[in-house]
DNA sequence: GCCAACGTTGGC
DNA sequence: GCCAACGTTGGC
């Protein structure tokens, strides 16, 4: 099992936006980042599990907790020339990106925001990739290691 | 293949 | 709203 943190912004899609969704469940669309996409594609499981981050926002940080429910698969708001995410060099016999369905688990009691891991990133979560600098990646792996300090902070 | 211009992300 | 970081595009 992998672990991943997932960015969106909360007026956009927020975890109260997932968690008033059918089975809690919605599909990723919109990653437009190679790198995303292949993580997507190609290495995201069911069963995975999914730190859900507000970005873009009065206090950014982790929110909730989710799980992969179904694997990659193509993006099809890329195909709709009216969605803004659309793509004409996608295609749905030539799919350029992908998506994966994710699931709530739960909120988390509180958010542990962005600040609090900044201040742990020479301790604890020094190496943690969301800390790097100028990392803007929408979607990226965490170690095990990173994961379960982060939930203790909880 | 290089690199300047441009667009986007996202914290502050 | 500003701006640093950095990915993408397109001319050459």
């Amino acid at each position: 099992m992998n672990y991943w943190l997932m960015k969106s912004e909360p007026d956009v899609f927020g975890i109260d936006h997932l968690a008033a969704m059918p089975e809690q469940t919605e599909h990723w669309d919109g990653v437009r980042n190679y790198q995303a996409r292949n993580m997507m594609r190609d290495q995201m499981k069911v069963g995975d599990q999914v730190f859900f981050y507000h970005s873009n926002t009065d206090v950014p940080g982790i929110v909730g907790l989710a799980e992969v429910v179904k694997e990659g698969y193509p993006d099809f708001t890329a195909h709709d020339p009216d969605c803004k995410y659309y793509d004409p060099k996608s295609s749905p016999d030539n799919p350029r990106w992908f998506m994966v369905d994710i699931k709530l688990v739960r909120k988390l009691k509180r958010t542990i925001s962005l600040r609090e891991m900044k201040d742990l990133a020479e301790g604890p979560l020094e190496g943690f990739r969301l800390l790097g600098k100028g990392n803007r990646l929408s979607v990226m792996p965490v170690e095990k290691e990173y994961w379960d300090y982060i939930l203790g902070l909880e």
